[in-house]
DNA sequence: AGCCGAATTCGGAAGAATTCCGAAATCGGT
DNA sequence: ACCGATTTCGGAATTCTTCCGAATTCGGCT
């Protein structure tokens, strides 16, 4: 669930990286937000990443939240997920995966690759059309 | 994509007995709506519905729209899915089946069971858990 | 057919999440 | 250190959805 120390800075320096390859400004608010996914449990609403950053940054502001978890997402830095009640998270993960939620909590975890889902993005293909991803999600509940 | 004025018929009556089953009035604001997803192409957010409906029903409601949606996802006569912007779609299509999402667009359409698709539940379960369903999304875009 | 109580609808106000905006601050190349 | 472009700030605005009290409608009963 959670990454070890060593894994986070290795992170940082490759997101470090990654924001001078795309010529974009390395700002503090940009590295405290991403430290704070990758320090989360894998997922975190954009309310969740400014409480997560408000003690030692209590000027960031929310609206700062927002424009960087975009612009994260955009450069690949991070994904950014849809729940059923329509709120957005953002998921430190950002190579194809599926997720599980737990109906009752509404908590999101990541599905480790496996042989039970099977998926033939060719012969999915409508006519005329290209497949770029699929994405799963399971539903379930925990047993009482 | 569309059905039938026969099939749509025969669902109206069904839905009529639905609503008698649960207890619930049959109004003409629920035979309305429900009659509006019947004749879409299959989606339709809220706002749409109201105005399918507004024509025929000037004084209907927003919030009834919204409410009566509500009751009819809670009583199994329509679905709803959450589209990636977080804003909701009634789907007519009630059993269990997977969507098709044009990249571009937006649009979303159902897709058919097929082999392309294969999901094992059991061996999905985390531990604890019970599976409840598994729903599959698949973007791609349009060939030009 | 008319009455009554409960369910439903109405219309607008309220709420929540996200986006937008102009002004101020910061980054990074020179 | 300077300058211009980018980024951030804080609050207002927007959008979708839910909530609320009052009015209406449905359907069981007589």
């Amino acid at each position: 669930m959670k990454l070890n120390a060593h894994e986070i800075e290795h992170r940082l320096a490759d997101f470090n990286e990654l924001l001078r390859a795309k010529g974009l400004k390395v700002t503090q608010q940009r590295l405290v937000i991403f430290r704070a996914l990758q320090e989360s449990h894998g997922h975190l609403t954009a309310e969740q990443v400014h409480g997560a950053v408000a003690k030692d940054n209590p000027t960031l502001s929310l609206s700062t939240v927002y424009a960087t978890l975009e612009t994260l997402v955009e450069i690949g830095a991070l994904a950014e997920i849809t729940m059923d009640d329509g709120k957005k998270l953002f998921d430190r993960t950002t190579s194809a995966h599926h997720h599980f939620v737990d109906i009752d909590t509404g908590a999101v975890s990541d599905l480790e690759d496996s042989d039970a889902i099977k998926l033939d993005l060719k012969s999915l293909a409508r006519k005329g059309y290209v497949i770029e991803k699929a994405r799963v999600t399971v539903y379930g509940r925990a047993k009482k």
